[in-house]
DNA sequence: CATGAATGAGTCTTCATTCAT
DNA sequence: CATGAATGAAGACTCATTCAT
């Protein structure tokens, strides 16, 4: 009978094998997910691939959900750690060098795995657990709204939060809809330089850094 | 079966009994999906809620794709209308009054109710006759640069295509954010105010409108 | 969904837990089958009926028309099995021993399990795979088809294509319709001996041989 | 709620419009039948191809049970009818006439809707009511009994009722195979030819007749 | 720890039948 | 009497999850 699901991992992936059979069970969901979609993907299904038994799913992903949040988690650390390593990289350079290299960062990530990334996106229930997994977006926002904290005197709008929110989206969305649905704007680098020229034209006091 | 979901209505409601039911059932299915999200939006949950028995459900929709495709529509529909009488009405007047109206349109749409915008955009699967009625995006876009092809010459981008995708998802995304994540920066207009900003400082020639 | 069932076996039953439950779901049909007849017949009854859950029923089963199916094909392997039998023991006997024991064979297969019989012959709808399951009747044509070739000398009629085509009909269908209806002529073997003498009457040139 | 079928009509088509409607519905069912099998003739079906509500449907068949019962009968009593009236017309003949006329009738009225007569006897399930009206077989095989007790003398097999049975069977089986699967050996009288032979050389004392 | 057979609540959907208009 | 909207019991089937081996 089926039961409430837990969500915390039952136990860590202490010794050598039980670490590959999580990776084979993750990369597993990944394949499913990007060449069924959600609706399809079934523990049984993802277990198969995986080359485990739905028994071995089980004794590391508590239930479905739990499953589900560790990829999304997963996927989540490597955008953040791009986007992370990047700001650092560039917190000292000129802003509009800086922001490029967001866009830029933004893009790279979204190009990395377009389908999963859409379906993670898109299709996954974001219920439970995985409500609390979505943060990559808050963390981002922060992270800028920081960055705008420090520089206030070059921005040129008042509600800085405000601002970070909307750069956030602003590029987040442009990266995300066009690698899907208009490759062709990547071309010669086009959109990259067409989300910064929008956002540095709001954000900036003196457009004349063109 | 499982089975090919027929999505044409069965029939249409020739008496007004007829329609008072299929109204219903719209109206159920919307505050289900609200209330209890898309995963558990079960038929027989939908008709009893609309004081319907089921069988009236599968009357007038040969299948839940087909319900959900007819709530998609309805809509759609009413987000388009909204628009394009916006369009029409501003077609003639300067650019930065029509974004303004345009932003403003965009976000009463959403104002309307934020939740089904949100389960319907987010949650529900866009599979099958869905995957065709998810078209307002591009018909707005198309839209867009249309008005843009017309005004070419006060528009600063040159790929006016890539212009209006980026400025329907732009518009899109951050009404959309805004109001289900971020109601507090409503007050005063003046996301409003920021969206018409950012979006003129990008599309036009001489930014000193403002 | 509703769907075009699935007919080929999900998967083989590996352990022997797995036999004993195949085991039960076909006894369980054949029992269903027989009290209640096909239109009462459902999945989830049949199940239960096995002691087994539903969920373990379509594990082995993926329709419903497979599971007939693969009763269909038991039974008519059984059947086969002992026509062939016979008809390798008998087929250098004289001709009239021959068909005497074809027709003590149809009417012991008959007598096996008579219901069953009636239910899969008459009830069961004969619908895609089943369509193509319905064949012994062909193969025992053909059999009896190449055995007349054989023995042409011997064969008073003249179109051995029509001649195997009546004599299986006429012995499956008075046996059959003997043993459900009228048990009383299979009595004394009395049947057992009319049908084999309207048979030879037919068949033989000379039917001196009585 | 569904109820426990009635079966007896519950009124009788006394004016005009009443027996067209009756007619409709029979026809309409008959056309169903043919076309799509007995699993998808639903009764809602069969009245939209009768040009007539389902509630008239309901009124003058009280379930579809009844439906079919009556379907049945009049299927039944035109088969009875030919017989019936061949019987009349050649009680007096000499009985290899009497019995070549018996095959021939049976084709021909195998012949007339091929489909529907499959359909009715293979399909249909004989359950409730229907159990009883599937007697046409009983009462020719009566009619046959009684023909050989008036020729005792002419008959070779000592036990009448199983000759009779077995007469009634053959002709029906024999028939009804060759239309519905083997058309060929219609051609040129072959099939009325061998199995009149076959009955007569079975049946007489003399087989010289021929 | 792994395995995979087993579970069963819950889904979508159909269709004979009723009954208000 | 006709109409057709409404009914709802019941059926086939899925899939997350458990547990004996």
């Amino acid at each position: 009978m089926p039961h409430k699901p837990r969500t915390i991992p039952r136990k860590l992936p202490l010794q050598e094998r039980s670490k590959i059979t999580v990776e084979a069970i993750l990369t597993a969901t990944t394949q499913i997910l990007v060449e069924f979609g959600y609706a399809k993907a079934t523990t049984n299904r993802i277990a198969e691939r995986a080359g485990v038994s739905i028994g071995s799913l089980y004794q590391y992903f508590p239930s479905k959900e739990a499953l589900l949040a560790a990829l999304y988690q997963h996927h989540q650390n490597e955008i953040l750690s791009v986007l992370v390593s990047k700001a650092k990289e560039f917190s000292d350079a000129p802003m509009h060098v800086a922001i490029r290299e967001l866009v830029k960062a933004s893009l790279f990530v979204h190009a990395v795995n377009p389908k999963l990334h859409r379906v993670l996106t898109e299709e996954v229930p974001r219920l439970g657990q995985l409500e609390q997994t979505l943060k990559v977006a808050e963390s981002v926002t922060s992270a800028i709204h920081a960055y705008f904290e420090k520089r206030r005197d070059q921005i040129r709008p008042r509600n800085l939060a405000l601002a970070a929110f909307m750069l956030e989206r602003v590029v987040e969305t442009l990266t995300h809809a066009a690698v899907i649905d208009h490759p062709e704007f990547l071309i010669d680098g086009q959109l990259e330089q067409e989300i910064t020229d929008l956002v540095l034209r709001y954000i900036m006091q003196e457009p004349d850094y063109l």
